[in-house]
DNA sequence: GTTCAATCAATCGTCTGCGATTCAATCGCG
DNA sequence: CGCGATTGAATCGCAGACGATTGATTGAAC
């Protein structure tokens, strides 16, 4: 009948937004962690945390909010919480008191083993072949750094 | 010096890592949304949910649900902090005391003028050209489609 | 028709996630 | 040196998000 089908001619139509698309495929994400992490006693957020630390360890909190993209409102209650659980150790750097540097314990190194095993079941979740996972990894990566540095008015009025 | 680069060589680099893609992408989005949903008062996952009914009024919690792939313990609360904003109502469905049916109120219909606003700032902020938005969302799609129907031991026992 | 099972929404507890604020430590400038 | 500005983490309040449970209604089987 009319070039565009009912439903595309929505320009409110929630299916073709791209950020439900996101949203709701993180949420699909965190149900399929959530199985996984329940036997290593973590939640998604924690789980991501640790990856963090396993790549490199003795990071502040600032760090760690850079590479997660996260607030210390968000992270100092996560961190705590780990360290409740004997994962990780919170000391203020003597270099500058201002700073916390977060270390992983023995108990929070050896989790990583554990830890190993997971992602091979996503990648099975995801039934993607290794080249269609990067090139959506990066294209999304990209695609975040595009809109972190989004401004709504940007060259409306100069930079100060 | 070696084949790989020390980073991809580890198997739990937070980069590769899909699911932080999409996790950090949809925060990000998050934070976009925010900045123009402010002025209308709105939340990221309020403007979802008045999207879904301003294309499809007078449906029940559940319908949302699967719409939205949300659970009722999500939905009621957002639906109740709507209605006491006056954009919508909620009332038991007559023929089914079970259900409840959430519809529009006449400002809840006056809000989608301005909503239309949205999406073209955001296709703004995401910097991508209309056929590469499309497949991406259409890849996010399908992917939470085949995440959402994801068995962990599939296979190894019966159906039922 | 009664009873037992299934369905639907709501509630509760817990864990994110963020903006705004606070507090201490440090920096910088005169 | 000394003081105001900046930085870094923590705190608070609020809004998701979900699993588990509850309560009410409906459906089904006998």
């Amino acid at each position: 009948m009319a070039k565009q089908s009912r439903k595309s001619a929505n320009p409110l139509n929630l299916d073709s937004f791209l950020c439900f698309a996101v949203y709701s495929a993180g949420h699909a994400f965190n149900r399929v962690y959530k199985a996984l992490l329940d036997e290593l006693g973590l939640t998604y957020p924690q789980y991501l945390l640790l990856v963090a630390l396993w790549e490199q360890d003795d990071q502040t909190v600032g760090m760690l909010g850079e590479k997660l993209f996260l607030e210390s409102s968000t992270l100092t209650p996560l961190i705590k919480r780990l360290e409740s659980m004997g994962l990780l150790a919170r000391s203020r750097d003597p270099l500058d008191e201002r700073q916390v540097r977060v270390r992983l314990t023995a108990r929070g190194r050896a989790l990583r083993e554990k830890a190993l095993e997971i992602p091979p079941c996503v990648l099975a979740a995801s039934g993607l072949k290794p080249e269609d996972l990067r090139r959506l990894t990066s294209e999304l990566a990209a695609l975040r750094s595009v809109l972190e540095n989004y401004k709504p008015d940007a060259g409306r009025r100069p930079e100060r």
